[in-house]
DNA sequence: TAGATTGTTAATCGATTAACAATC
DNA sequence: TAGATTGTTAATCGATTAACAATC
């Protein structure tokens, strides 16, 4: 099996960027990329490209660059993005209802199996191919068919309980939309996507932009 | 007019931690906090959580900590979050739909008041009490309204020429929900709020967990 | 008072940038 | 060849942690 560097957490994020602009490279026929230019494109220095790149077993030619192709297959293997990955839902209000049936999450290997919600009325409901499914089977789901990402879509006082019993269920990893925080085991990973701390973290630059006193 | 301080980068998101855990901890009655208590509910050290709030003008005291609802001001005053902020969503697929009539928005002071789509077909449907627009009707909406805050909840292919037109239309700040990178001038705040590059860092960390070369 | 907790300084750690020899 | 670009080392910068006097 492919040997998986252990990357500076730092690294991590700026891999996912230089993925998605080089498969929207490649996909445009562009063969070479400099990491000038995913700087330029990301906001970014040269420097600190080459040097997360240099984590990769990968390597580019002097005068030419790193060849798209190439780059794009060792960074998908890297971060898991060349394989399926069985996810279900948690939540089936307006957000889970939207992410079930969001065509981007099958495009980038992430198969949508399953969408629960703990309120009654909503069991049974259609969800584009899916049916909305009561929270009591969620563990013998996650195990029968190997589920391994979990997405909460759930209110911020639901979510540390939805997200025991994915763990309990056996779940590998959960996305937590919320904006609570989670606690989880080392064995378990969890990555946050929280909308309402990001448009916070916007409103307060917006006031510093607007306040004289920053340079 | 309030000071605001110019915080270091790293200390913001975390500043959205504690306003979201203190606002829920007021709410639950409870009414002094110490930085170990915040510390432990995030994952964090009493040592940072302090060095935290010593950039907000707001003191705690000696043996019992930070008094919850004089702290959660001051933080929701930094942050923002103490106001109003007028808000679109580009995009009226499933995604822009749910968001549009997602109620956690307007509960944290984000008052949706359009919903836009360049695809003729959609403009007129209704969302909850709005109404798909048209792109082309924008900019005068945004300039009369006063529009503040624009989420893109569009694919990655349109999410650069729709952020161009909301800039030029007056725009402060842009809620990225798409896998592109944005380019924007240096006086419109951009954040990401990435679900598919959070998802694929997910996979990152499930696969390094379940190589057992890593510590 | 005794003890818990803050605020702050200094030390450590990690991330970014600059610089440049190697190389295609 | 001459010149552009990599990979890597060293320097800088910023963030986190440890430690402890001040204080309630």
């Amino acid at each position: 099996m492919m040997q998986i560097p252990t990357l500076p957490p730092a690294v991590v994020p700026r891999l996912t960027k230089y993925l998605a602009l080089i498969q929207q490279l490649s996909s445009e026929g562009v063969q070479w990329v400099s990491s000038q230019d995913l700087a330029d494109a990301l906001g970014l220095t040269s420097s600190t490209v080459r040097q997360d790149l240099s984590h990769v077993d990968y390597s580019g030619i002097s005068k030419r660059g790193y060849e798209t192709t190439g780059l794009e297959k060792v960074l998908a293997g890297i971060l898991g993005a060349d394989r399926e990955w069985k996810t279900v839902v948690i939540g089936a209000g307006n957000l889970g209802m939207a992410l079930a049936r969001h065509e981007e999450f099958l495009r980038h290997g992430f198969t949508m199996c399953g969408v629960f919600d703990s309120d009654e009325k909503k069991i049974g409901r259609k969800v584009g191919r899916l049916t909305v499914r009561g929270m009591r089977d969620l563990p013998a789901f996650v195990g029968s068919e190997m589920v391994q990402v979990g997405v909460l879509a759930v209110p911020a006082s639901a979510a540390q309980s939805c997200a025991d019993l994915l763990i309990a269920s056996g779940i590998k990893g959960l996305l937590n939309l919320s904006l609570a925080h989670l606690i989880a085991p080392r064995t378990v990973a969890v990555m946050d996507s929280r909308m309402i701390a990001s448009l916070i973290e916007l409103t307060h630059a917006i006031t510093l932009r607007q306040n004289p006193s920053s340079p």
